[in-house]
DNA sequence: TACTCGAACTGACGAAGGCTCATCGTCCCC
DNA sequence: GGGGACGATGAGCCTTCGTCAGTTCGAGTA
């Protein structure tokens, strides 16, 4: 079966002869009637009765006409949607994050991205597992990346954004909500509630616990920054977040941090980016990317 | 454009390279990457970006391939509408058999197939090289395919119709005739006629020379199972085939061989196989596939 | 009843398309 | 640095699709 057989077959239906719907369609009479008999073979069933004016479509072949119009519909669709992909953006991005990086930014970015091109789609996935970031990159099968630190996929171009700053998140009632700022050591003995080991944020928690000399307990090991600002918030433990990870009606939950936590916000595109992936990165820089103190000064 | 081309196109974003699409599809990769390419250069867009392992697709490549979806989908349909409805089938029905099978049974299922639906005209191709018949079942011209295992390609339904046994043809004059079953052992010294090396019934017979010992020697290798039992009845040398190979008139220089020797029947359908396709299947389950003892009852 | 016309079908032949096979180039990983 | 995986290229062969010339069949008309 082929494209070609189901518009012929069309052709014929609509023409009421095969004579007229081979100069319909411009070929010869001989051709049509050819592939309309092995279509019929091949399916081993009559699409069409003889007559000696004419074909007639069977029942059969009605039904069978009905379905090949609509993958001839389709194809023609799909013909013109890829012909037109550099006129009028339409398919599909895949954005990747890295989790918690941008929570607060995209959003406004991809409303922007919808308007300016309405028939695009995009699929954002946001990552606990830094390998498995990686391991999508590695694929290629994302458009653009939000990381905290270049892919390890050279050929990505990275673009930086900003940097963030973590806050900690403290539950209702403890006694550090007093302060503006809260000093690291002073959390040395409450219990942490910490993220999945393989996780890039685990990294950063790790290695800023490191830095300042901190062993605290480790009371739960989630794999999401919601989840842990909400365990948090209820006083399970304290956590360290960045700041656009924190959901609304949590801010006065959480304090910025001395010494101070930050990382840059990275977007990585793949080389010979589209239009959309281009005009997405633009938007993204239009966001605010600051530190905690803007933050602060705008709740 | 074509229904061929959208299956290959679908296939490698399924599979993500050209190499295991081809793999999936049964075809060869510069096949498949000609057609893949052929499309992008109709469409004058790239569906699909390469990458050292495989192929992604671009934002296009997706739009597009939801719609070659579609496409595919109706062609399914209208396939299967078309088989569906038809009240009275005519057409062609491929059959395919591996060289000996069905020899005796075929005849009756296709007579009686026939006095269904006499409009149906049915080829069969008796393959005695077993690659020859899964390159045919590959480009999906069989209808059914009768075997001795399931097809390489598991896309086909297998339906196990019973167990053929093999039988020994001896010259006229053998001194074994004397007995009513041959030890294969007392088959040492015989000069056996064999068949060509790449023919799955061959690899059979070596199998069971191998698992009991035995290294005759090679008189002739042929091709069909009726020239071996001629020439072994004629004393140039013992054959081992399947009972329903042996021509009729042959059967009183045949016996049944200690160990026992015998192999599944197999037939095997395409996923959506139509009415007549089912109905020669039901036909063949009538027919008799039973041991060689029912055999020399008959006789 | 015979003739004409319109339509579908058949066979031969050539051109184009699609396949396999052998091979090469590139990239990545060990 | 070498081997493996992957995509692309070219040659050759087979299949498919088209045209052309001709035939067959059925309906309408004289």
């Amino acid at each position: 079966m082929s494209l070609r057989q189901f518009e012929y077959a069309l052709a014929v239906a609509e023409a009421g002869s095969v004579t007229a719907a081979a100069e319909l369609l411009h070929v010869a009479q001989p051709s049509m009637s050819q592939q309309i008999r092995s279509l019929e073979r091949e399916l081993g069933v009559t699409l069409f009765d003889r007559t000696p004016t004419g074909l007639v479509p069977t029942a059969v072949g009605r039904a069978f006409l009905r379905e090949a119009e609509v993958a001839v519909s389709a194809a023609r669709r799909a013909r013109a949607t890829a012909r037109a992909g550099a006129a009028e953006l339409e398919g599909e991005l895949v954005v990747a994050a890295q989790m918690g990086l941008g929570t607060r930014q995209l959003p406004g970015a991809l409303t922007a991205l919808r308007n300016r091109y309405p028939r695009l789609e995009v699929t954002v996935f946001e990552e606990p597992n830094s390998a498995e970031l990686e391991r999508l990159a590695r694929r290629g099968v994302l458009d653009l990346v939000l990381n905290t630190g270049p892919c390890d996929d050279h050929s990505y171009e990275a673009h930086h954004l900003g940097d963030e700053e973590f806050v900690v998140v403290l539950g209702a009632g403890h006694p550090q909500l007093a302060k503006h700022r809260v000093e690291l050591r002073e959390l040395a003995r409450d219990p942490w509630v910490r993220f999945d080991q393989n996780s890039r944020i685990d990294d950063v928690l790790r290695d800023v616990l490191r830095d300042n000399e901190l062993a605290p307990a480790t009371v739960a090991r989630v794999s999401q920054t919601a989840t842990a600002v909400q365990w948090a918030a209820h006083g399970l433990g304290v956590t360290l977040v960045p700041a656009s990870a924190v959901p609304y009606g949590h801010e006065h939950l959480t304090r910025p941090v001395f010494p101070a936590v930050s990382q840059p916000i990275i977007a990585a595109l793949q080389p010979g980016a589209g239009p959309a992936e281009r005009a997405l990165l633009e938007l993204l820089r239009q966001e605010t990317w600051y530190s905690t103190a803007c933050f602060a000064r705008a709740s």
